[in-house]
DNA sequence: CGTGGTGTTGATTACTTTCAAGATGTGTGG
DNA sequence: CCACACATCTTGAAAGTAATCAACACCACG
């Protein structure tokens, strides 16, 4: 990973927020931390024990196999929140994809959370089984066609999305080569579903076919 | 789905169960139901609201796309829980694989169960992602791999394992067609890793080298 | 002892990956 | 501000893996 590098993507921090953030108990806030693109915000094995949210920019969330190969099991946008995963340490590495503010929050020892983690697992998990029915049953361009339309949606459903992460942090995230995720997204361009307004800007030219591929 | 069938593997209650089944508290506790094999659970859309405790016996939990493909996200058996999804509809089908007892536990509308249910989240949560990386990144021989290792240490680590599901439920679970699975059992065998005691029951003879492959 | 459902094996096809080269874009330094 | 350099992305050709199509074997049950 590079050090710091200026995001080419600093926009997301003003892309509408279609499902308000969770707020929390202003006892519980803590200062704004910021990382740099590509920077590490915890690792698999290390002590967990506090919650983010994400303020602007984007994370990824990954685990890696033992010969290096990646999977992606979440990306959290401006308002999302991670990081909770029960156990006393990280199962998973999470990563600032680009310049990215973070907020974080304690768990304190004592205090019972239960009913402000309960919905962040919950929303955890249905988010995981989604995916899980895309890697399981669905080929490249399905894959790719539900991945645009969750970000679509989770953008304010514009026609005009942003994609904070590389073509690689894609294909790791839909089980597929960055060749595949290109070639895709030319087949795409081709038919008319979407527009590449630049690398990591697109546009949604077919909302329906885009959908209706996805199911 | 054929209508009641007596299951050809009864012996799951009678199988060790390493993680002791959670206790709840007794004032919750309700019958004992018992479903056929291919008996439906819940379906989705159904009204939530409680959530189940395999009693024995062995439950699938699915979605289906628009085409009938289908993705089971999860197999439950003795002593494990399932059904709470948060929202206020299910979301997945759930279902007997073979005559089956269950336990139900109404979750009270004042009552607040979060402490009971974070867990069972969590680990629902925690199971979803580690099938997120086999599905995304692991061949057809490491996915086999992975499920029996998996199987082998719900079962208690033993080197016989029961497989309550047929080869059609478990290639719908790892994203797989019944042929693949099949062939990948044949090579396995023929490797001298797992003997095939039965259709449905394994002896695991190189736990290492299984666990290798599923890595 | 047949019959239907389930599982295995073989041949072929289809899709995705891999390997390779070239194009495009971004950031840097002159 | 432009030119260069590196990283990212796209495209093409070949290879590999799993899916599909098809036939047969096996098993449980009536």
């Amino acid at each position: 990973m590079h050090a710091y590098t200026t995001s080419r993507i600093e926009a997301q921090s003003r892309s509408p927020q279609p499902n308000p953030p969770e707020t929390f108990h202003p006892a519980l806030l803590q200062p704004l931390n910021f990382f740099p693109a590509g920077a590490g915000i915890y690792a698999q094995g290390e002590k967990a024990g506090v919650f983010y949210q994400v303020e602007f920019g984007a994370v990824r969330i990954y685990r890696l196999l033992a010969d290096g190969r990646r999977q992606i099991s979440a990306f959290h946008l401006a308002g999302e929140t991670f990081g909770f995963e029960g156990g006393a340490t990280h199962h998973f590495f999470a990563e600032a994809i680009n310049a990215t503010g973070i907020r974080v929050f304690r768990i304190a020892a004592g205090a019972d959370m239960s009913h402000q983690l309960l919905p962040l697992a919950l929303k955890g998990l249905t988010r995981a089984q989604e995916h899980l029915l895309v890697l399981g049953r669905q080929n490249a361009i399905e894959r790719v066609a539900a991945f645009l339309v969750d970000m679509a949606e989770r953008q304010g459903g514009l026609r005009k999305i942003e994609l904070p992460m590389s073509r690689m942090d894609i294909g790791d995230y839909l089980g597929l080569t960055i060749e595949t995720v290109s070639r895709v997204f030319t087949r795409l361009k081709k038919k008319g579903v979407i527009r590449l307004i630049s690398l990591r800007s697109i546009e949604i030219a077919k909302h329906d076919a885009l959908q209706n591929m996805s199911e």
